[in-house]
DNA sequence: CTTGAAAATGGAAAAAAATGGATTATTTTG
DNA sequence: CAAAATAATCCATTTTTTTCCATTTTCAAG
């Protein structure tokens, strides 16, 4: 079951805030009473998680804590996850703050529109032409694949002719 | 459950002060009551741990004072995180006094805006253009994984052809 | 010691921002 | 075309943030 599926622009207002569409609530509301993590991906767009979902991706990849006073990496760890996310819960209108470091972060501009992309399991926030650039490179890397897989084909042609000429 | 998470930008007052926010006064508050231990990372910024954080991650390393007679090392050990932490509460107002010393070491200019980030355990004191230094290292590290997850998926069709060539 | 200047501290008032609700506009549906 | 549902805007309230000021402390010179 696709629970959240679909792609809508939608408005933030002057605030920061952003008001999600029905199904993404009713969704959320489901999975973990409203309750979801927000979450600064590489790609410039914000991730939004159920709670429980983001637990799950995200929990196991945590540093041990030993290191952390000699380690580079295990600050740089802690500094991914924690600076880059933020842990809060629907308002009862289904309003969603985005605070200014990550409107920044994901150039959210308030008082213009973006784009929500369900992601199957939970919504990404894409400023729009962000979004375009990335959906752009997706189709490209298909349109790769896809040349490649017919070429793979016609080049097994040629491997089986090859066999016949040796017998 | 993310404790301190989340990044926000504050100003640093005439007097080398900063106001925390809310949500970070609470968390300190709740774990020691206030108590916490401000130590200056190798990366340049520092580091505000909750008093019992603290002990547990930096005091192993140094406990075993039978060494500190002969051992280079363990005295070295002891000095940089003696000369590098000063513990402290938190004020009423939840306001955080940083020392001279320490603003010049890491960059935190009285009357400037510095960033605050949630790193899980604790939270992070940052001048701005080093935290966007190391967020885009971090960011660039994670867009190279990307790209080569990305290009073994291309290659993936190339190496069909290779199995068949085997055949 | 005593005194004066400078800095640090804590508190409070003023300004700014965030929040939540309600109203209005728009779109969808029957 | 009307009713319902959804989305956007506005506004009052609350909270947060910042600035300012009075008091205390520290340090140095007389």
């Amino acid at each position: 079951m696709l629970t959240f599926c679909g792609l809508d622009y939608c408005m933030m207002d002057g605030n920061g805030r952003i008001r999600l569409n029905t199904r993404f609530i009713d969704a959320f509301l489901a999975q973990d009473n409203g309750a979801f993590a927000m979450h600064c991906l590489p790609e410039g767009a914000l991730a939004l998680y159920p709670e429980s979902t983001f637990q799950s991706i995200f929990r196991p990849a945590t540093a041990d804590l030993s290191s952390v006073a000699e380690s580079f990496l295990a600050r740089r760890m802690l500094r991914r996850i924690g600076g880059r996310t933020r842990e809060d819960v629907l308002t009862r209108q289904g309003r969603v703050t985005v605070p200014p470091a990550f409107r920044d972060f994901a150039a959210l501009n308030p008082g213009s529109e973006i784009c929500v992309v369900g992601v199957e399991i939970g919504v990404e926030l894409w400023n729009i032409e962000r979004y375009e650039a990335e959906q752009k490179q997706i189709i490209a890397h298909e349109l790769e694949r896809g040349r490649l897989e017919m070429a793979s084909d016609l080049n097994r042609m040629d491997i089986k002719k090859g066999n016949d000429d040796a017998f």
